[in-house]
DNA sequence: GCAGTTACGCTACGGCTCGTAGCGTAAGAG
DNA sequence: CTCTTACGCTACGAGCCGTAGCGTAACTGC
């Protein structure tokens, strides 16, 4: 999760202090609350660890990695999704997930514009996938296989096909409440979960 | 669209160069591919377009204003939605429309930048809505009356809720191009909105 | 204990970008 | 021809970046 390699064998020289890993994430957080993504400076944040600007330079590159992984916390503390008991209770249930993540000032501030800067960084946008997405896929992944074991979905028989369309899902599900509450910037709340599930199982005929 | 307030009658003093406010449009769309958001400086826009650096800031307040107008002009020519005789097919329409936008270097890296910048800026998120996303809009909104007209959806009675469910199928549609477009980073191709489209009209039950 | 190794705090630095001020000049309006 | 506004240019203080160098702290293995 954090910048550290993966070094299971770390056997001689000072250990690197977890508690200052921490400090630093928190405060991240925190700067992220006070100041947005583009006023954050990597030295407010170090001062606010009580930490010293080269530390933080020697676990993370730079901005993105390091907000990165502040918030990647946050998806790890605060993602799970109990069985409501149907495909559609199961989908509000999700969305309503994704929705209260979302609206934290830290990640709205924080998860587009690293987003952003992935669209020129293959290594951050890997970061951030099994940081960030990959969490994320896996409740709808989740909520899926709930629903062909109750029947209300089919089994699918070909592999190919059925990571494809749950990658569709997916990006349907995420996609529409990013953009619901970044871009029209209005609140995800259980009406409008509730017009999405059923919007999403039964199709625009099923609006009416 | 620029910055220039709506200032009907400016009647004295030297009028503002249109041909300099092309030039540092172009420039930035052009640093905007080149470097991408996070390394776009005013100073080097400036240079590009053979123009003070006092000029630009005597336009635009910095750098979000500036970009968004650079891309809005992009969404005014590139907008547009033949009538393709199906509702299935508007919708392909629709999201190949978007996602031809938003795979230009100039827009991928610049759009999600601004709407994260947004999220602490009301101005800025005003002035994306009007040269952006209400554009974008429109289309879904035209997709829907011509399906209206030919009896594939039914007539809204209420205004109200009938204005709901626009912009949900609005969120859900941009939504999941540009989260397919920017997170998952895989492409827009003729399949993924033939399977999109008829997710969204069939629902979950049609995929199968 | 004692040497070896690694992390930490601190200070200082060159380089870059920001956003603004001041000045003389260019371009239309009346 | 004058008034008004925009332009180009230069210069500047301020802030942040990312790194280097140094002495000290912590932990390991002999």
């Amino acid at each position: 999760m954090s910048s550290a390699a993966s070094s299971p064998a770390r056997r001689t020289g000072r250990p690197r202090s977890a508690e200052a890993d921490r400090a630093i994430l928190d405060a991240t957080r925190a700067a992220l609350v006070e100041l947005g993504w583009g006023k954050l400076t990597l030295g407010d944040v170090a001062a606010r660890a009580g930490v010293a600007k080269t530390t933080l330079y020697r676990r993370w590159a730079g901005k993105s990695e390091l907000v990165v992984d502040a918030v990647a916390d946050l998806f790890d503390e605060h993602l799970e999704l109990p069985d409501r008991g149907s495909l559609h209770a199961d989908i509000e249930g999700v969305v309503l997930q994704f929705a209260a993540l979302l609206e934290r000032p830290e990640t709205k501030t924080a998860l587009m514009a690293v987003v952003a800067e992935s669209t020129r960084d293959g290594a951050l946008r890997d970061r951030i996938r099994s940081a960030i997405v990959d969490r994320q896929k896996s409740l709808v992944l989740l909520g899926r296989e709930r629903a062909q074991r109750r029947g209300e979905l089919p089994r699918e028989d070909d592999a190919t096909t059925a990571s494809r369309t749950a990658d569709l899902i997916f990006d349907v599900i995420a996609g529409a409440v990013v953009h619901r509450t970044l871009v029209s910037a209005e609140p995800v709340d259980e009406e409008w979960a509730r017009g999405f599930a059923t919007l999403l199982i039964g199709g625009l005929g099923a609006t009416a």
